[in-house]
DNA sequence: TAGATTGTTAATCGATTAACAATC
DNA sequence: TAGATTGTTAATCGATTAACAATC
């Protein structure tokens, strides 16, 4: 619970400040000023000053970001300091692809279990996952310490598993349904729309030229 | 190419204005007023206008918009009006959950291939989507005219891939990679970082309770 | 014509950038 | 100390909202 009210748009950049400052720690740098970290990431040093400082004052004047330091600062605002247990929705082509994407534990994202309508999948594991049946969620969700649920499955079956997840006492939805939820106010909801993200690539597609080179934080 | 620059906050909310007046065609709802639309979107009245006249007066005063119409002509803007022939880059997990992915056939964006280094996978078959070798690449996208290159490979080995379907004369990259690919001027990338998208998620849930109850385009 | 609603200009708001005093 | 670079205030820029004249 921070104290002054912080932009969307801070929040947006904060995943990709991590990314950055976790390469150059791996790459065993040991501290970075704002504005050699501009001109990395392609942005001002203005805007990183402003940003970091959202947060509190973790540079040194004269010297620097100690870039260890600054990574495990943004992982704590990111909530990446404890484990995170999540249910995805859906055990299609999206759904197991997530449940079987390796890379999500290393940040401490562990998938629990895949919850599916279809009795074919029902009983499979997708590498070590179950795949449950729909009506086993409520139980496995408190007895699992599930927070996160994601959701995986079409937009009109997506709507009421929002729904029960709420009931189930979730609080956070990765969704990737092309649907905008509707949650309670306690409840937080990402959305990935993967076709609206294609559609944005097919209009810079056409108009392109005019843009810069270079991928942007969008 | 359009006369004046549109600037990028519209652009990303055009798809999902193209959503929701799909849905309302499909509801068979006939003509709807920016104030009509406003409340179903949860957005203001005056942002859709100022949004849709960046493109021209779609609207009629007195009445309103022609739902049909005002959906083909953003259709037309986003370049949905005629097909995309794609590839997808790497058969793995997402990769695999992409092509098999059937819906974005229905938009018209078709996948034609799907390419691995893995030799286990090469000769197998997504769908009816060959998986072949990427020494094949070059010369199966100029036979099949393909537009959009999908990057579903770990970020070591994306850089060199965007760099090879440059040279290939791929201008459009849906990147999935946790890296920021650098291209030349006249290539555009649109990147999904899904673990940003979560630690996101992540942020908010912890901070939740600030933030009002809807999704919301961001 | 009167009513409704657009297209567009003007006002406001918020986010980004620039500048610099504080300080390591 | 002198040099470097932050933290933060002020200036600028852009995007959103409000208002209203044009017009169907």
């Amino acid at each position: 619970m921070s104290e002054k009210e912080i932009s969307r748009a801070v929040i947006k950049r904060l995943p990709r400040y991590f990314r950055f400052l976790g390469e150059l720690r791996d790459a065993g740098v040991e501290k970075i000023s704002s504005r050699e970290l501009s001109q990395i990431m392609h942005v001002t040093a203005s805007q990183i000053r402003q940003d970091l400082n959202n947060f509190g004052g973790f540079g040194q004047q004269g010297y620097g970001y100690n870039v260890s330091f600054l990574y495990d600062e943004i992982g704590k605002i990111l909530g990446l300091d404890h484990e995170h247990n999540l249910i995805i929705i859906g055990a299609g082509n999206l759904g197991s692809a997530l449940a079987g994407y390796g890379n999500f534990a290393n940040r401490g994202f562990i998938v629990k279990g895949a919850f599916d309508v279809s009795p074919a999948l029902v009983g499979q594991y997708i590498r070590n996952i179950p795949i449950l049946p729909m009506s086993e969620m409520p139980e496995f969700i408190k007895k699992n310490n599930i927070d996160i649920a994601v959701i995986a499955i079409p937009k009109t079956a997506a709507v009421d598993a929002a729904a029960t997840l709420v009931k189930c006492g979730i609080k956070a939805i990765w969704n990737f349904s092309h649907v905008d939820l509707s949650v309670p106010e306690d409840v937080v909801v990402e959305s990935v729309h993967l076709s609206e993200s294609l559609m944005r690539l097919s209009y810079n597609e056409k108009n392109r030229g005019l843009n810069e080179g270079l991928t942007e934080d969008d």
